[in-house]
DNA sequence: CGATCGATTGTAAACGTATACGCTGCTAGC
DNA sequence: GCTAGCAGCGTATACGTTTACAATCGATCG
């Protein structure tokens, strides 16, 4: 198991092509015996330019083997085609499979995306704010919860006039009024604590991730509705916070185990807690479902080969994601106008 | 499970600060009284400008409100400051743990990641090359082969002299120029196979990936020079090639559990399809390892909590990401030269 | 006190592209 | 054949920043 490596400089160096370091539009200009601006027209706006100065200036891009620089033209278009999309981890599948969605169409329309994440190496507001600020990008789709970092966002939309589309996060009030995808988790944890009511479960728990996570408070929220409804009680204990991990999973699935009145069904916020749960539950002796329930929430696709196959609520994340990248892209094409009305999709 | 969505416009616009939408250097000069050289020193190059000025401008820019533009200095300098990462599948938790890594020491040195896909859309060469080429990065870390698309790495590479070092992947002979780092894969699947020998497995089979990836190819080399050398034979169709997901290796595992003579053991080209043939096995009423015993490779979480718990041959991933990083930065900041000799890592 | 040198600041050019504007030449209508 | 109109192309400027070079200021030393 050894890591091997290699830093041999490349040699073999005037190849066929003898390498140009920097050839611009001023270079392509001079030889097909035109003008730069024609050069760019040529490129950018074909249809303005004969057909005959448009071959004399193809063939000597392709003399030159120029490529517009792309630096420059950002700089002068104000223009990057860049998104950034903040998430609070790529490790989790649900968000892979958002990126996903989110890819696909930054790929149609052109763009590139940059990724931040939140949680993994604990940010600061200060980097945060600057991350938002250093106007590298054209938008800004928020997957994670910004709570954690005050108004920076505020502040660096209304300076700067950036785009930013939030997705399956809730939307907290501060930013309500940002434009925003996501499935309605109240109703969706209200689902599933109403599935585990109906399978005969009274004694429900629940482990949902930080409180800095609006997401997982809402799904809380529509749990603790749900129990309401059906009236149902809720012992003190059951509800137990953790880190959105496999580990901070099986702490919390030990505390419920070792609950006086212990639980005969848990909802969890996510499927990497479930996973989390169900083997610490069998790791304890006990059986899933027999002694206790789990549902988990994403369906990501580790759910179908846990032993038993998780019981989960899917979200059509690649969907999402779709969604809000071309919400993303209206609204940066339209500049600052043009919102369209509430949409409700099944 | 609903999808909501809202698009409201923002409106409350002049707040307590009336937003600035474009202010330069050059209003920021005006208002402390200098010229715009100087507040460009005071940003970056402090100790180039007396105490006294500096406070001027300091104030002016508190004042103002002013953050450089970044396309502008993205032009001027030349550097973005942002590094693009090739890889296959953003889902896989490998790579994502290998992206911990990089991402990891990119902020350390004050870079932005860019992520790109090869096989989720299926890329073609021309994309690759057009990606590759539009030099909005200061870098490229290759962690998905590029040998389905040609040469056009090369001819970027050279035109531009744009840094580029490979992660994780083996190098294929025309890259072989690139620095690189990753395992010594085939050491790693000899090591995998002889651990199944020992526990006295003789006919044990394989399921690695497309051709298209050297990775799984070298497992694959592994994987026959231990049997070789354990005088153990390997049947048609025990090495099956499939995708590498999940619903692969199902069918990989399908394959091996009909065949005629029926391997006691299979060594898996990656934990993804380690689970899957895990779970497929089981499906089948099967046992694990009873009837079949499985190895996994690369040791991501989701090994931990299968059941039985997967057995896995551990890469650093995190490290390595961190390491092809660096390596990236001192390529990146040495401009050409400066090539370190091999080294050789535990 | 004056000259010289170093520290600090200002001036101006450059990076590569896009485009507003003006000029040329051509075509068509009379 | 002359002119009006227009398509095609060139000239020149702007984008915001960095930096080489010049200029200025202050201080120190002779």
């Amino acid at each position: 198991m050894k890591q091997a490596s290699n830093d041999t400089v490349p040699q073999q160096e005037a190849a066929e092509a003898e390498d140009m370091p920097d050839v611009s539009i001023k270079e392509v200009a001079r030889l097909a015996g035109v003008s730069i601006a024609t050069v760019s027209r040529c490129i950018n706006k074909p249809e303005k330019v004969t057909a005959k100065t448009r071959l004399k200036v193809q063939d000597a891009i392709r003399q030159t083997g120029y490529s517009p620089n792309t630096l420059a033209q950002s700089f002068r278009r104000g223009r990057t085609n860049i998104v950034m999309v903040v998430l609070p981890s790529v490790g989790d599948p649900f968000f892979t499979a958002v990126m996903s969605g989110i890819r696909g169409a930054a790929r149609a329309k052109g763009y590139s995306v940059l990724i931040e994440e939140t949680q993994l190496n604990k940010m600061t507001a200060d980097e945060i704010g600057a991350m938002l600020v250093s106007n590298q990008t054209d938008g800004i789709i928020l997957l994670a919860s910004m709570s954690p970092f005050g108004t920076e966002v505020l502040s660096a939309k209304s300076k700067r006039r950036l785009p930013i589309v939030i997705g399956c996060e809730t939307v907290s009030p501060e930013l309500a009024d940002f434009p925003s995808v996501h499935i309605d988790n109240i109703a969706a944890a209200k689902e599933a604590t109403n599935y585990l009511i109906s399978q005969g479960h009274q004694r429900i728990a629940m482990v949902c991730g930080q409180a800095s996570s609006l997401l997982t408070k809402d799904r809380e929220f529509g749990y603790r509705a749900a129990m309401k409804q059906a009236e149902l009680s809720i012992e003190d204990g059951w509800v137990v916070e953790g880190e959105l991990t496999i580990a901070g999973a099986r702490k919390a699935a030990r505390n419920l185990m070792n609950h006086g009145n212990r639980p005969t069904a848990i909802f969890c916020a996510n499927d990497e807690m479930a996973i989390g749960c169900l083997h610490e539950i069998k790791s304890a002796g006990l059986q899933v479902p027999r002694d206790i329930s789990i549902v988990g929430f994403d369906d990501i696709r580790y759910a179908e080969v846990t032993d038993p196959p998780l019981t989960t609520i899917s979200q059509p994340a690649e969907e999402i994601g779709e969604r809000v990248m071309y919400r993303l892209c209206r609204r940066i094409e339209a500049g600052k106008g043009a919102s369209s009305s509430p949409e409700i999709v099944p």
